[in-house]
DNA sequence: TGAGATTCCATTGACGCCCATGTTTTCCCA
DNA sequence: TGGGAAAACATGGGCGTCAATGGAATCTCA
């Protein structure tokens, strides 16, 4: 499965275009249709990005394992649907970022990609910047019990 | 799985290409692809290295559909996938490090690789050289201590 | 017939691949 | 056991390819 690793700023052209970063596009090569799924992210001001099986998993995981969600739970995937966009990239791998979307991240000249493993956000860079800077301050802050959850390499 | 031993200190070329140590990549040989991960670390003027299988863990260890909605729980799995790079070597064996990555381990001519078992890192060799002595005293004067807990060999 | 969207083409710069060289280690055999 | 051949590894540089980007041309729908 698709795994998403880095950061990278591309830049946004008059025309509202951005190029997805090739290594996000390789990761997604076998994928059909070729593209990417953004949404708003809930919780900051930011764009979630995936590909299309991240949704088909959470589609079946609001299915099949139903009594492990909580009603919230199935809320937000119900929010996470209705919100998201299918984006095909055209032959030089961009997308266009639907206006509200954008919007939504105060994004204009600039988006930075950043690999979240299974999934990834799209940020306005100096909004990353200072959103990375408490995450790591966060991250630091509990390091102990943190430490203890990070998987253990065999 | 791979097991990383030893130091191994190599020239950064003009073009900011390093071979990786040759017993390193044999330790890596059966992943896929081929090449290793840094990150910067987080407690340290260093680069934390290991093999994609480590990143391939952290991703399938946290449920993904979950973290999008946990902040807090996360922060530490997203700064390490936003600021990792996957490196593939060239025919040669060797990688090239980002800038950024170089800047924080204030790397310029040449490169330690330090073997850590089932990671390794990457150091500017004076760096090295005095951490490893603050390392030592340390462990000097946490002798008892460590000793207790050195497995017993039967 | 315009405005927006999609496809196509051109440019530039970075990166990956190839070949060459020097040095060290290993191996083989006299 | 010593010397020479061969392999493995680290290193340097040239060159082709591809990704990112900008803009023009074509298309489509109101």
């Amino acid at each position: 499965m698709a795994l998403f690793v880095s950061t990278f700023v591309n830049k946004v052209d008059r025309k509202g275009r951005v190029s997805v970063p090739a290594p996000f596009r390789a990761a997604l090569s076998n994928q059909m249709p070729q593209g990417i799924v953004v949404f708003p992210s809930f919780t900051a001001a930011a764009i979630e990005g995936c590909g299309n099986d991240f949704l088909e998993q959470l589609a079946t995981s609001t299915t099949a394992a139903f009594d492990l969600f909580s009603p919230e739970q199935d809320d937000l995937n119900t929010l996470i649907f209705s919100s998201s966009h299918q984006l095909a990239w055209d032959p030089e791998g961009r997308v266009m970022l639907p206006e509200e979307i954008l919007a939504h991240a105060n994004i204009t000249e600039q988006a930075a990609f950043v690999g979240k493993g299974r999934t990834f956000q799209i940020w306005e860079p100096q909004a990353l910047k200072s959103h990375t800077e408490e995450a790591r301050k966060r991250a630091l802050q509990n390091r102990p019990q943190i430490a203890l959850r990070t998987p253990e390499v065999k």
